[in-house]
DNA sequence: GACCGGTTGGACAATAGTGTCTAATTTGAC
DNA sequence: GTCAAATTAGACACTATTGTCCAACCGGTC
């Protein structure tokens, strides 16, 4: 027995975790200083002394819910980024498909946005907001892929010079249509999630692929292709 | 004579560019909740009463912050957008050049940063907001160029097949360097500026062009390209 | 049933911000 | 110098928010 007395931790833990939901919600939708505790209680079904005893005052909370948000998205990265494709074979859909689960699981998602969000809007207040989200956070996507592309072009034909380079650009095509949906608010749909990666994925695969698709050359060629 | 008495109307309009100034870097630094008119006018060595003169509540200054930033952009953008290439010759010049300019007076500039900001920040809670953006601000851009691209392939080797795509792809490109440097608050210098551009504009040359540079069908000819 | 930690709602002081009002002051045109 | 509009500093009422304190109150565990 843990501690003797008093509610389950299971209980207590509930709350905490309804605490970090609600205030995520509500410090996205309103910023950290338009966010009031009492209107994350509400949200949180919870009394505003609780937030309180968990967290000692409105910036614990906040960092508390910045930490909780980039466990998960780093978790969720570091599955992904599992699944990048090793060989050459189908590369356009492999690609695609990694490309899809980054946005919906990473980026478009609403641990993604409410990150992205925050580093923007607070990065200058809170200077250590941006160097954990480099070292925790999304930061690290750019380094982590370069190294993936360095791999997969051994396996694949794709000539790449400049590794970051390629890895920025393939991340910036990626995101290139979502920035726009998600500035509605909704999420995007599965179908523009996979139109969109596969835009990016051939657009990405015509300026790094040292082989043509047979589309490409039988195009190139009727239309007159020097020798 | 105008009005008779009184100081100048270019007392006024001195007080005014002020306070619009002020008021954009304390909305853009601290958010439309975070940032307190005293702030403001401290920042504009002017006292609370004269912003109240000029603008009867902090979201009338706030709206005109906006609108004077976007009406700013606009010109610029517009200006700008005068200068798209229009002949095949020196393409990727012109075209880096373009997008330099694009990023220096549009994007990556003051104005740019604080539009941004503000269309991710305060978009849901004034969807008017994101309206005007879309109306007068950067929001055109993607369309203005893709009628640009329209044109530009009628006269250089290009082969685009979706004109908006490309147009979203090529703002990606351009703008995929660029957020990573000015998150750190300060501005791009004129050799990112540059780097970043002919790297943006190579790739994406490399994936719309029609024919192959020396270079590359010498390299793809090299590493056995199919006949 | 009694205990005990966590929870609740409400009262509370302290602080900060908005927007108004006023009297004194400055500014430039005449 | 005179005048009128604009500006200023400060006081002011009002509201919102933070963070604290406290008595009452659950909900398991013994």
């Amino acid at each position: 027995m843990p501690t003797a007395g008093g509610p389950t931790q299971k209980g207590q833990c509930a709350k905490r975790v309804s605490i970090l939901d609600a205030a995520a919600e509500v410090f996205c939708r309103e910023g950290f200083s338009g966010a009031s505790i009492d209107e994350i209680a509400a949200e949180a079904c919870v009394s505003r002394q609780t937030i309180y005893n968990h967290y000692r005052e409105k910036e614990t909370l906040f960092m508390a819910v910045v930490q909780d948000i980039l466990d998960r998205t780093n978790a969720a990265l570091f599955s992904i980024l599992a699944t990048f494709p090793k060989r050459a074979d189908n590369l356009e859909d492999d690609l695609t498909a990694f490309a899809v689960r980054l946005n919906r699981n990473c980026i478009c998602n609403q641990d993604g946005k409410f990150i992205q969000k925050l580093v923007e809007t607070e990065g200058e207040r809170y200077p250590e907001l941006i160097k954990i989200w480099r070292e925790q956070g999304p930061g690290k996507i750019d380094t982590a892929l370069s190294a993936l592309f360095a791999r997969l072009a051994h396996a694949a034909p794709l000539e790449i010079d400049d590794l970051d380079l390629a890895a920025r650009q393939f991340l910036a095509l990626i995101k290139a249509d979502m920035q726009m949906i998600s500035l509605f608010g909704e999420a995007p749909t599965e179908e523009q999630l996979q139109t969109s990666a596969r835009n990016a994925v051939k657009t990405f695969l015509r300026a790094y692929g040292k082989v043509k698709t047979e589309q490409a050359s039988q195009k190139a060629g009727a239309l007159g292709q020097p020798a």
